[in-house]
DNA sequence: TTGAAAGCGTTACCAC
DNA sequence: GTGGTAACGCTTTCAA
């Protein structure tokens, strides 16, 4: 087992300090151009492979910035993820991905594998957290992100979006088109915050529209996908002719539920309105195509890029709250 | 700006040396339980984070596992990645994720990223790469296993299944069940590597059956999904009519196709049969579900896992091929 | 059961 | 333009 060349051996191979190697390789001007090269070749020669992590190590800096997401497994989420590490690139920085699964007990597990790496920034998908998050979050001095989300009591900048107000967008609509028995298809309780944002908005959106009580129907715990808003209906059986609209806590569950409302005979929308959310491409391929709330997943990746350079550079030092906002889509099944 | 809390703060606050701290945090049976237990409470309310990046120098192992996905938004390869992540947990490791976008270009430069950071293992989605790619992971001396393909000449362990054979099977049930004008729908040549060995694969199965030869439609660059199935149809128009079958590179472009072909008012499968490849959620939710192969993304993931826990354990020293094969999935489209 | 010393490979800082 | 010294936070090794 050959042992690794270091820039020690370089440097003596070379007749210089390991000083010198170092600034040669980092194109240092202010080593001679001749030595440069020399050192170069001789690495190159030798096998020499940089070591990042004691770079990384000696200078205190990763070059990782960490993100956590619910689940990787959403279109969305992914679309963000990519923005931001094609954003990200162009810094020298690489994402470090840490998927929770939904689970909010994983949270803090998650965030503290990742901080133990040392991030230059963490990107917290979400504006829910344990409290043991928050505090180790806080005291880990690196910038950090909330995204998709518009928390009250933010842990630092903010990029996202009220899922409260996107969902109201959507019960007016219903209401201008006169449907009045609603029901919300989403995760049981607890399990995914957003999903239970967006359900609480409904009931109240739909109080202040003096509807009656909003039908809540369990689709299962989190992530939910159109196999659960299917089956949430399958067991509803006829008795989703009770209801004028079904408020779906994403489009993938409208898919589902459409999917299992069509194979009933039912008519949609002219019995029963059906709406999504996320703007995800199902919506827009579905047949009738899906009425959603487009919440520029990729829009967010690029914000918080933006957002992240200008605190690297030093020129955002208070906490920024960006707003990216949401537009109704309507589609053909409301 | 607050500095790091070390092992050695934490030490001076209980009143051992680090090295009791080093072990005590990791469970070390030689510490007494009642210093474990003190240092583990003063560590936690100190906000003492682990730095791995220490560890990583110090032991000369990362911790990390290199993966490549061509991309994170395709719910298969998001569902093995999910395997690999969590499987990997428990031996202590994190994955790094590297996408290619479906760009061969662009693999080099991941890789190199990807091994400046001295994994502890290297895996690849697919089996072809370029040379360059392919030396530079050889001469890296780790693990290396690529997945989701069964290359011909592979670069170390294997975990996939043959892309050919599973597209031949859809071929003999569409011959079967009496079609012999078929179009493949799919990315543009050359763009993404799985695909266009479907494609062939599409055509060899069609010329041994003894079909008219097989139209190709070019759905744009990889990553192609429902929207480009769906354009490639509506582009198309009419002139569909002329084909008996559409012979999709994935379930969400075989459902894009599915979308457009129902909206021009043409039955499947009676006037037209039209099979996915991938076993996506959306082939057994649409309607009608969608004719396809099952290549268990999940499975793919534990095996990788599985192999990888043989190799790390010395139990695997020659390079292992695994075909976890792929089984014909019968919907209402064909 | 606990501690002291050394060192992993690099770079910041200061000297020359 | 180049080099010497020290240090980043941890764990291996040996000693007590």
């Amino acid at each position: 087992m050959s042992t690794r060349v270091t820039m020690r051996d370089v440097a003596q191979a070379v007749g210089v300090s390991p000083m010198t190697v170092s600034r040669a390789l980092r194109d240092d001007p202010t080593v001679s151009e001749p030595t440069r090269e020399k050192i170069r070749q001789t690495a190159q020669s030798m096998g020499y492979v940089y070591d990042t992590t004691a770079r990384a190590f000696r200078t205190q800096k990763s070059g990782f910035v960490a993100v956590t997401l619910p689940s990787v497994n959403n279109a969305n989420f992914a679309e963000t993820f990519r923005a931001l590490s094609n954003g990200l690139e162009a810094a020298g920085l690489q994402l470090l991905l840490g998927s929770s699964n939904y689970r909010v007990e994983k949270e803090e597990q998650l965030v503290r594998q990742l901080l133990a790496r040392n991030p230059e920034a963490l990107i917290l998908t979400g504006g829910h957290h344990s409290q043991a998050t928050r505090d180790l979050v806080r005291s880990a001095g690196m910038p950090i992100v909330e995204m998709w989300d518009l928390p009250d009591d933010p842990l630092g900048h903010v990029v996202g979006f009220s899922n409260a107000n996107a969902m109201a967008l959507i019960v007016d609509h219903l209401v201008q088109t006169g449907r009045r028995k609603l029901a919300f298809v989403g995760a049981s309780k607890g399990a995914d915050m957003r999903g239970a944002v967006r359900r609480e908005a409904v009931i109240e959106a739909a109080q202040r529209h003096g509807l009656p009580p909003v039908k809540l129907m369990d689709a299962g715990p989190a992530p939910v996908s159109m196999r659960h808003g299917r089956a949430a209906i399958d067991h509803l059986g006829r008795d989703v002719g009770q209801f004028d609209a079904l408020v779906c806590v994403s489009d993938p569950v409208a898919f589902g539920c459409l999917s299992a409302v069509q194979r009933m005979g039912l008519r949609v929308p002219d019995d029963l309105a059906i709406t999504g959310f996320g703007h995800f491409e199902i919506a827009k391929v579905a047949n009738p195509c899906i009425t959603t709330v487009n919440v520029q997943a990729e829009h967010i990746g690029h914000e918080v890029v933006a957002l992240l350079g200008a605190v690297f550079d030093n020129a955002a030092d208070t906490p920024q709250r960006i707003d990216v906002g949401c537009t109704f889509v309507r589609g053909e099944t409301s």
